[in-house]
DNA sequence: GTATATGCAAAGAATTTGCACTATG
DNA sequence: CATAGTGCAAATTCTTTGCATATAC
């Protein structure tokens, strides 16, 4: 626990107890968490949280490279603990995001045509395995989305 | 104007007029507009243009393949008229976005492990050329999101 | 002790929904 | 005429902001 603790103090972030338990959640975690869903996570161990926190604390991770902003999900960000690049195939059926392990080697150039390049973002859209596996999901038009609230599908 | 009546039809989408000023809108314009954008445009053409009515062509678009969805900007959605494949770099300074002519191989493949690829996105993030040049703009931090509203720097 | 972080409540903005009205085939 | 599209207003959801309190160095 100790290492988080140095891993914060390195890139002159105070290590408080928030950021040290947002850290250790997205480090492990090797999912694509929305605010929403570390909040109802980290709830339980922190009961005051306040997303507000969380959204303070994912900037700064965000833009101190500990952490990855995903511009996947419409209408709602989300945040990659695995800073290496690789790219991510998001499912329109069930919403989910899953790793594809290719990395880009024209990103790899720092710079296009003049513009700096700070990140490099590649995602394919979809329907993931599973959904296709499913019986009378398998005609899912492309492109279709569909909002956060009704795409709760669990892949047990 | 006949021209865009038939892709339409072709697609089995009615062509109201509503549809085909969206249609003339995004396929003129190369840029990558906003809904916000896009009503700012239109309502001068057609003053009673809901917002409600863009938001459903351009799903209604977007599932028919005539215009690509991107995720790019966080917080709101942006349109794009050009559907052959192609990248795209965002400007976290302007906000502006930019085309890159580049096309990823992986993406033809049509699926990847078992998943079934409908789209490929491929983004830059980073500083443009004309951010980097004017001057006290230059030592922006990677990673800082700029919100939509205090975003709007002219690059005349 | 001072600067910084946290958390609450309220504000702001993008998107979705319900329903009455209108236009297309 | 019947079906499908449009538009208004309200509701939802994500994100940001202001300020008082609490914490780290």
């Amino acid at each position: 626990m100790n290492v988080l603790k140095d891993i914060l103090s390195e890139r002159g972030i105070r290590p408080t107890f928030q950021r040290l338990t947002v850290l250790a959640a997205v480090s492990e975690n090797r999912s694509h968490v929305t605010i929403r869903e570390l909040h109802a996570a980290l709830v339980k161990k922190i009961p005051t949280l306040s997303k507000t926190t969380l959204y303070n604390t994912l900037e700064l991770f965000s833009a101190k490279g500990l952490v990855r902003s995903l511009s996947i999900d419409p209408g709602e960000a989300r945040y990659d603990g695995v800073v290496a690049p690789h790219h991510h195939f998001y499912c329109s059926v069930c919403g989910r995001i899953i790793d594809i392990e290719i990395s880009c080697p024209t990103g790899r150039a720092g710079e296009i045509h003049g513009h700096r390049i700070d990140e490099v973002h590649g995602y394919f859209k979809g329907v993931c395995r599973d959904c296709l596996a499913r019986p009378g999901q398998t005609s899912v038009p492309p492109g279709k989305h569909i909002p956060a609230q009704r795409r709760r599908i669990s892949h047990a």
